[in-house]
RNA sequence: GCCCUUGUAGCUCAGUGGUAGAGCACUCCCUUGGUAAGGGAGAGGUCACGAGUUCAAAUCUCGUCAAGGGCUCCA
């Protein structure tokens, strides 16, 4: 859904947009046909060239297709070159597909003929009509469809072998291991093409590249894997995060934790998080006669700071938010860069209310996420409200209640929602939301849950108006759900290319000659002074190659000083985002820094 | 955890059994230069780690760790 027009990120508007658009599979019968017309041909060069080679699955993706083999070999680079070559030949024998009805003997018959064993498994769940398609005259596959009626549809400059990969057979663990080959197919070499720049384009802004080359963040081999580092470069638009964060909650009537990083592992039994989810905690250690346990989540603290002290009705709704730094036991194998850690820090925050108060409490939520997603250029969200599962806790008026809540909030809000029925966790509904980066990807950041169970699980209590005493309704939520990996989808989104109030180094003083040096100094003096990042290039490089520099480190504005600019009290700015801006009073020159820092721009204003 | 690939200087990478290489970055010298790389010299490596094969291992074998592409998992 479309919340506001689309933000005009400088990034992508730089680059300029293409023209070509590039259909999902989903969206495109055409593509549909195509791309699982490939994987037939793909299966058919494969086992001509590997008659070993045993056919299971192969469907279409939302950008090509992909097909499982049980090869005794695995299947290398110089494979697929080989692969996609046999496929051109194969397309250019403009063989016809062909759909052919059969029994359910027939087919059986066809498949122990061939010796396809995953076949007969395939075969064995599906229901009639059973079909299978032809490729030319021996080769055949159980498909249902649909396909290209001839290969000559198929254009073989439109298509690209692009990697091997293990999977499982059925996608279970514990079944065989197969080679899948991915492959993508479009219509035209023309949408290749653009597929292919897409793909660039991804890489070029990969956090991991950008983290590195900009001298963000680091994770060290000797420390381990999924822990990580903050450079000063990082940590300084890490600090500028958190300070907008902790302003933006202190504004919507939030208060503040600290919690311990471990605690008595019996919390942890109390919560339940143990029984459920002890393999992907670290390991308890024994201190004293206690075991104790890493947190691998904050709410049993803000729980027990709740439980301190006996509670009135009258000072809920509670909000508490911390931003807290968790640790969870995950798979080697599993870690990606800052998107997948060990470590991570939690933008947590527990809200406890009445029943009748949670409409305008998840509206609250929903209004604050807005506005801080909303700073960091992401404005389209895709809404997923969790309704209650099978398996689930609590009484049917509450879960009612809850839902209820939760609907009506997001329709005073004016989002638009899914709804996914029974995908909520067992102890109460959530709200699920994934924001939109500059090249079209969507990400899972925020999400709000409702919880029947902690309250109950610690026997949490306020009193109420008649003097008893009642259990409040609790509220998760998380607005950048984890800051490294939050971290790490901004600056994909931005491409390293930051807005003026967040980046680490917001402008450097490029001294055109010793003689000004001096000059440049006091100037980083007033500049730090008021609040600004300065630095001042120390490097004694020509101002050509200072340049470079400092473009190549994307730092949003490089002053150029030189005997003029020292004479006259101003700098010769150069604006990454808008260009030359020509000569400026140094005064001039702070002030609008100050402002774009108050108001959060993205350049200088005016 | 599983399959495949990879690990050489701070970074990007070359080097296929016989003396450890390049570019950038770094240090020093020359150059005082005005909007995307001025010139020269120097320093820098336990070739991820451990074991093995060999007269000899960055190179071959095995193991460990980590990274990358996937699979599985993700409160």
């Amino acid at each position: 859904m479309t919340v506001a027009p689309p933000s005009a990120s400088p990034a992508s508007e730089a680059r300029g947009a293409t023209t070509i658009a590039l259909p999902r599979t989903s969206e495109s019968p055409e593509l549909l046909r195509i791309r699982h017309s490939m994987s037939h041909v793909l299966a058919m060069a494969v086992q001509s060239l590997f008659p070993k080679a045993q056919v299971t699955i192969g469907p279409w993706t939302e950008t090509g297709f992909y097909y499982d083999f049980d090869n005794p070999d695995p299947f290398t680079e110089a494979d697929l070159k080989a692969i996609k070559k046999e496929m051109g030949k194969i397309i250019g024998r403009r063989l016809p597909l062909e759909r052919i009805v059969v029994s359910r003997e027939e087919a059986e018959r066809r498949i122990r003929a061939q010796n396809e064993p995953y076949k007969l498994e395939i075969l064995a769940g599906l229901v009639e009509p059973i079909t299978l398609y032809t490729l030319g005259d021996g080769w055949w596959d159980l498909c249902a469809g649909p396909h290209v009626g001839n290969t000559s549809e198929l254009n073989p400059k439109a298509f690209e072998l692009e990697s091997v990969a293990g999977a499982y057979w059925r996608g279970d663990e514990t079944k065989a291991q197969l080679q899948r080959i991915y492959g993508t197919a479009w219509e035209t070499p023309d949408q290749l093409a653009e597929y292919k720049r897409r793909k660039e384009e991804a890489l070029r802004r990969d956090h991991r590249r950008l983290g590195k080359d900009l001298d963000l963040f680091s994770i060290e081999d000797e420390a381990g894997a999924g822990l990580v580092f903050w450079h000063p470069r990082g940590a300084r638009m890490r600090l500028l995060i958190e300070d907008f964060w902790r302003q933006a909650h202190f504004d919507d009537s939030y208060e503040l934790l600290y919690t311990p990083h471990v605690a008595d592992i019996s919390l942890w039994k109390t919560s339940g998080h143990l029984d459920f989810y002890s393999e992907s905690m670290f390991g308890p250690m024994q201190v004293d006669e206690r075991q104790y346990q890493l947190k691998p989540m904050n709410c049993p603290f803000h729980v027990l700071t709740y439980a301190n002290t006996l509670r009135s009705y009258r000072e809920l709704p509670i909000r508490w938010a911390e931003l807290g730094t968790v640790y969870r036991y995950e798979r080697p194998g599993v870690m990606h860069g800052l998107m997948r850690v060990r470590g991570f820090t939690q933008d947590d925050a527990h809200v406890f209310c009445l029943p009748d108060q949670i409409g305008d409490e998840i509206l609250r939520v929903l209004n604050l996420t807005e506005r801080i997603l909303s700073t960091f250029d992401f404005r389209n969200y895709e809404i997923n409200l969790s309704t209650r599962p099978e398996k689930s806790i609590g009484d049917d008026d509450v879960w009612d209640l809850a839902t209820r809540g939760l609907v009506e909030a997001l329709e005073r809000k004016g989002w638009a929602y899914k709804i996914d029925e029974g995908g909520g966790a067992f102890y109460g509904p959530k709200i699920d939301l994934k924001i939109e980066d500059a090249i079209g990807r969507m990400w899972q950041c925020s999400t709000i849950q409702l919880d029947f169970n902690l309250p109950e699980r610690f026997d949490l209590h306020y009193v109420a108006a008649d003097g008893s005493r009642q259990r409040p309704i609790m509220i998760h939520r998380a607005i950048f759900g984890s800051l490294e990996r939050f971290f790490g989808i901004m600056i994909e989104n931005y491409a390293g290319d930051f807005p003026l109030w967040l980046a680490p180094e917001q402008i450097r003083l490029l001294p055109v000659t010793d003689e000004v040096r001096a000059y440049a100094d006091d100037l980083q003096a007033q500049l730090r002074a008021a609040g600004v990042r300065a630095t001042v290039d120390s490097s004694g490089d020509r101002l050509g190659k200072m340049i470079r520099q400092g473009e190549q480190q994307k730092i949003p504005l490089l002053a150029v000083i030189g005997a003029q600019e020292a004479a006259a009290g101003s700098v010769s700015l150069r604006s990454r985002r808008d260009g030359d801006l020509g000569s400026l009073p140094v005064a001039t020159l702070i002030t609008a820094a100050c402002t774009a820092n108050a108001q959060r721009l993205a350049t200088l204003p005016q």
